[in-house]
DNA sequence: GAGACCCCCTAACAGCGTTAGGGATGGCTA
DNA sequence: TAGCCATCCCTAACGCTGTTAGGGGGTCTC
């Protein structure tokens, strides 16, 4: 009883007897593979920003600088986590007759990945290069396929960041662009409102879509087509 | 003299009649134009992880709450940063033969704002909506191209997110993946080493471009193939 | 039994975005 | 001319962030 000891925090009382023993919880301890789940459980359910280093170490039921034993900085974190979803999809290679339809089911896993984790997409494009093990199995995978159809060099460069720029670019607008329908009908009215300037986008009715799969694949179809063409040319 | 007073930051003594008068300095006054100019400047010196309130005040002469005179928040600064730069390419019309060239021309300029301010890019994938008048008025410009050249309806929106995605994208895998001589070399000898798991990438010799122009013009090439073709199948 | 290593802890730092509230200035009104 | 009100910048401080320093208990090795 003469132990305890007055903390700052909040001025409560707290003796040596009541902290929460570890121990004694049950909890396994930490190991980077717990850890990795736990980010994207929290990026799943509270979204990018509101991943903090306490608010992780809380759901593992641990004190937040003891992450720091695991891994060097936060980022290194978000690293983990987008290589770690893009390893949900089986990596499974050249299946069908077509390398066209090869592509299609090999970006639309991709994309549905994407979309099961909306904060991911745009995450590559802040970063220095992902080069985590899934990441680059995905792209394998892709690259593998264009040059199956006959692509090399520089055209099969060109193709293989014009569809990846597809799949993330569609996938980050998608996420970033989810607005509620209050706010569709107030973009509209903004666009009518200045139907001088933005007359084309007016008539359209709106900007922001609201069939993105839609988009989706009719652009990946535009694309295909152009190098379907441009294997016509060359051949 | 006797007004001396002592200030906790550093402990260091100042005085009333030391203090920095604003008015002395001839620093103008704030406005949002100032401040706008002032954002610009840091993100292209500086990058976007080190815009600050602070360092922004500091830049304008002025303390950091000052600015929540004029803006609400940061995250507010970046929208209006964003898009003033799209301001920066005067929005000329379709002036050519062809909806293609135009197209071209349109997103080269849109291109090469994007790459004089290389934070940019990856900024709209993670907010929300991007209204600014001037980023409005370079989407009404491309979907009107789009538009003229015979483009309706949903294929209409599919091609104008196509065609955005594919230059925000590339511009924006190309700033993030501006790597050293250095690292390339690490990165391609990482693929050598794992030469089973990533055959083609291995082949390939680097999975990082060294010429982003190219690809980006060959992709764009691609995808207007690939629009022109379903232009002649509806005809 | 000693020592080394692993792994989590407490405590604290500097820096962040943001808010509360004060006070000087300048123009408008009585 | 006196008072008032809006404008616009200031000081002070809040709670939160990522991260580091350093302590100490547990376990495995000699």
């Amino acid at each position: 009883m003469a132990d305890k000891r007055e903390r700052r925090d909040g001025g409560e009382l707290r003796s040596v007897w009541l902290r929460p023993r570890r121990t004694s919880k049950e909890e396994p301890p930490l190991s980077l593979a717990r850890i990795v789940v736990a980010v994207i459980a929290v990026l799943d359910e509270e979204g990018i920003e509101r991943l903090t280093m306490r608010r992780l170490a809380e759901r593992l039921g641990v004190m937040a600088p003891s992450l720091y034993w695991h891994v060097d900085t936060k980022d290194d974190l978000i690293d983990l986590a987008v290589d770690a979803i893009f390893g949900e999809q089986s990596p499974r290679g050249q299946g069908s007759l077509h390398w066209r339809e090869d592509v299609i089911a090999v970006l639309s896993a991709w994309r549905a990945t994407l979309l099961r984790h909306p904060w991911a997409a745009a995450v590559p494009a802040r970063r220095r290069p992902a080069i985590g093990p899934n990441f680059l199995a995905q792209m394998e995978i892709l690259q593998a396929t264009l040059a199956s159809a006959g692509f090399t060099g520089v055209r099969l460069s060109a193709a293989t960041w014009a569809l990846y720029n597809h799949v993330m670019g569609s996938a980050s607008t998608e996420s970033a662009l989810q607005i509620t329908d209050e706010e569709r009908r107030v973009g509209q009215e903004l666009l009518r409102a200045h139907r001088d300037r933005y007359p084309t986008l007016a008539a359209q009715g709106y900007l922001y879509d609201d069939d993105w799969d839609g988009s989706f694949t009719t652009g990946l179809t535009y694309l295909l087509d152009g190098l379907q063409a441009q294997l016509d040319r060359t051949a």
